[in-house]
DNA sequence: TCTTTCTTGACTATTATAGTCAAGAAACTT
DNA sequence: AAGTTTCTTGACTATAATAGTCAAGAAAGA
């Protein structure tokens, strides 16, 4: 029912927890995991992961961690849930009653309104840069 | 991964049906089953749960079936969508990392945009009645 | 050398979703 | 009235995806 899984969710506010600290040396996972409410152990997977990617970069030993190797402003929501998700073959009706192999393969009426969705929920992402998100989180602070 | 869970999409895909027949008398629900791909027994499941809503009626034996008891223009995806999800609490992140008890509350950063993607999914929603996927069903018949 | 932290890959748990079933009740046919 | 047919109900099971854990090892620096 939630819009993304929690691993995503998980990823970003990790990404999110990098980017706040920016210029200040490596973060350890264990600090990202408790700012951020992420199981430590999860977590390591998850950056595990996002290391592949080339956006964040780690570092072992007593003053290790890991860093964040791009501008926040130059990286968007939409970016890190499209690698989350790993690639997704085009053509592809994005949430058909049977992905791959549609029973109506073509001529489903609901298609077009599933990727009008699709592409809403991605302009969304798009548009949010994680420097976005650190806006708003100053923003809340302030209140 | 998919957009909204299967037995959403059956419910829709079942009132499509019913809309597609409509006026021509009940239609059971093996006929439903089969011309929508949808496993029969669940589908009896789905149709007991949208009678609660008054959209559908039935009638037992032989002449028996489901029928449309509202026009296709004044019922939404989103309405059946939004019946089939029950009520969700509102003031609620809807897609929080943690739903009711969420680890930031009320400071999270991530908040404003997912209510923005909720937003967006459901104006679609809202907007594509079934009788428009009755009119994007004609046209790709036509091709 | 010792401590700390990331690294790797396999492993397990949990939950939500999906789907099934059987016995019973209404409706109509003959 | 008897017999089909179909919906009805509620409990049951299966499956897959997600979420989360663990342990042993490797690098980095103190």
């Amino acid at each position: 029912m939630a819009i993304t899984p929690k691993k995503n969710q998980y990823a970003l506010r990790a990404i999110f927890e990098l980017a706040k600290h920016l210029g200040q040396g490596p973060k350890k996972i264990s600090e990202i995991a408790e700012a951020q409410a992420i199981p430590m152990r999860f977590l390591e997977v998850i950056l595990g992961q996002l290391k592949s990617s080339g956006w964040v970069d780690s570092k072992r030993g007593f003053y290790g961690g890991y860093i964040l190797k791009c501008s926040p402003k130059e990286i968007s929501v939409g970016d890190i849930l499209r690698f989350m998700q790993g690639t997704v073959k085009p053509a592809e009706c994005v949430a058909c009653v049977s992905k791959g192999d549609c029973p109506f393969d073509g001529e489903c009426a609901f298609a077009p309104m599933w990727n009008k969705v699709e592409a809403a929920m991605f302009k969304i992402y798009d548009e949010t840069t994680i420097h976005d998100l650190l806006n708003v989180e100053k923003k809340i602070k302030l209140q």
